[in-house]
DNA sequence: TAGCAATCGGATTAACCTATCCATTTTGGG
DNA sequence: CCCAAAATGGATAGGTTAATCCGATTGCTA
């Protein structure tokens, strides 16, 4: 980082002075090692403790929770991206599809908090968001040339790959420490199942928007506690 | 329930008043509303305030959360215990076990609560437990049958029917009421890999002592928030 | 180097959770 | 029908969380 980087906020809302700016970073790097170790729902006070700074100065610079999310997911969504695009490269279709999906499921089982990013969706973290987006034109692609070769079933859909990040997290967060690789034995019975020809028909995706909706409903609650549970 | 009717305990620990039994049936009855939608964090005091009594007639009753999960879930393990019955009856093997995994993962999509306790474990939890234990013996049959058909993998393992449940439980956490169905296709996807011949081969199985350490640090942090997560 | 604005961080507020205490009410046997 | 034992439930203790306030400290500029 350069002195006096604008870490990529709009029209350069003044620079920080630099000690605010060291703690910025602290912050970061504590929230990376908190997020990965507990996962989203980790408290913003964990994270400041382990960055050694007050609680407010955790707040004043991250006002919100999703703020942070942004800050430390921002590019470890940019790995993702990578990801893809390497994949992409593969000369073989199918292979450069299933090297996708089991290196981000590596991610996930990497990084709890990055497993729960790729089942939610946050729609105020803007650098987030946008390289997901990218990531998800990038995936298209990915899809039909697999399906081109043949390799593919046809009738895998995108947000099906969504679907199989939520049954990962489902497995990652369930193990945990007790059983770190369980995961890829889920994964590698499910890629079995992707490879034509099919071995049967599959039930209706649930479509783009309900997904996206359950996405954000799990993103909502990240920084709002319990609220109309019981009413 | 017949009058005086002991509801399982062993040597017969006194009958309840008629106005405590009849508030404990309402105390079971509102946690099974509650967890069935809100899964096993639902708080004491929403169940309490469900049922229409006090917050210390709920934990006089109940004293930790593990006695209440096993009062309300035995009778849903009861009901898992007959899936699997149903599936040893009938003629096709294969067919009994693919409608087994379809039937309890039905369940766990229809009860939050449910979807919990199958990727938990609850020590104390006696009747819950041994009515796991019976589940599970029927299964390894249920399991022995379909190989034996040859439709069945032969690498499956009986620890990959919880993996499966983990998965599960991610998509249908995640999803919720915005996609109550996303999770047929999941397990739709995972049935047929599950179909021999096998496609290729599977990562080893974590076998049973992890996946019970799993099941068991989950259970855990059912009942007791935080602990020693920042220290 | 002087001083003001920016920044800091602990105390605090307000909500929620599990769990216990105890004055009051209810039950049911004699 | 009476009263002791059983049961009740609100108040409370002690824990967690998100979020704000404000006196003390620090950086930077002139």
């Amino acid at each position: 980082m350069t002195p006096g980087a604008q870490h990529s906020e709009g029209p350069a809302a003044q620079p920080l002075r630099s000690d605010a700016e060291r703690n910025r970073e602290r912050i970061i790097a504590a929230a990376r090692t908190v997020f990965a170790r507990d996962g989203l729902n980790a408290s913003m006070a964990s994270v400041a403790r382990e960055a050694g700074v007050g609680i407010a100065t955790m707040f004043r610079r991250f006002p919100t929770k999703e703020e942070l999310v942004d800050a430390v997911f921002s590019d470890r969504m940019s790995a993702y991206v990578d990801v893809v695009t390497v994949a992409l490269e593969d000369p073989d279709p199918w292979n450069g599809f299933v090297g996708y999906i089991e290196t981000a499921c590596a991610m996930q089982a990497a990084d709890n908090g990055f497993a729960d990013v790729l089942t939610m969706t946050f729609p105020t973290a803007k650098v987030l968001e946008e390289r997901r987006n990218r990531a998800y034109e990038a995936m298209l692609v990915l899809i039909d040339r697999a399906k081109a070769t043949g390799r593919l079933r046809e009738d895998f859909d995108p947000s099906d790959l969504v679907l199989i990040h939520m049954a990962n997290a489902g497995v990652v967060n369930a193990t945990g420490d007790a059983a770190p690789d369980a995961w890829r034995r889920v994964v590698a019975l499910i890629i079995q199942s992707l490879e034509a020809p099919a071995r049967g028909p599959l039930p209706a995706s649930p479509g783009h928007e309900p997904l996206y909706k359950a996405m954000l409903r799990a993103g909502q609650g990240t920084s709002a506690p319990p609220s109309g549970k019981s009413s």
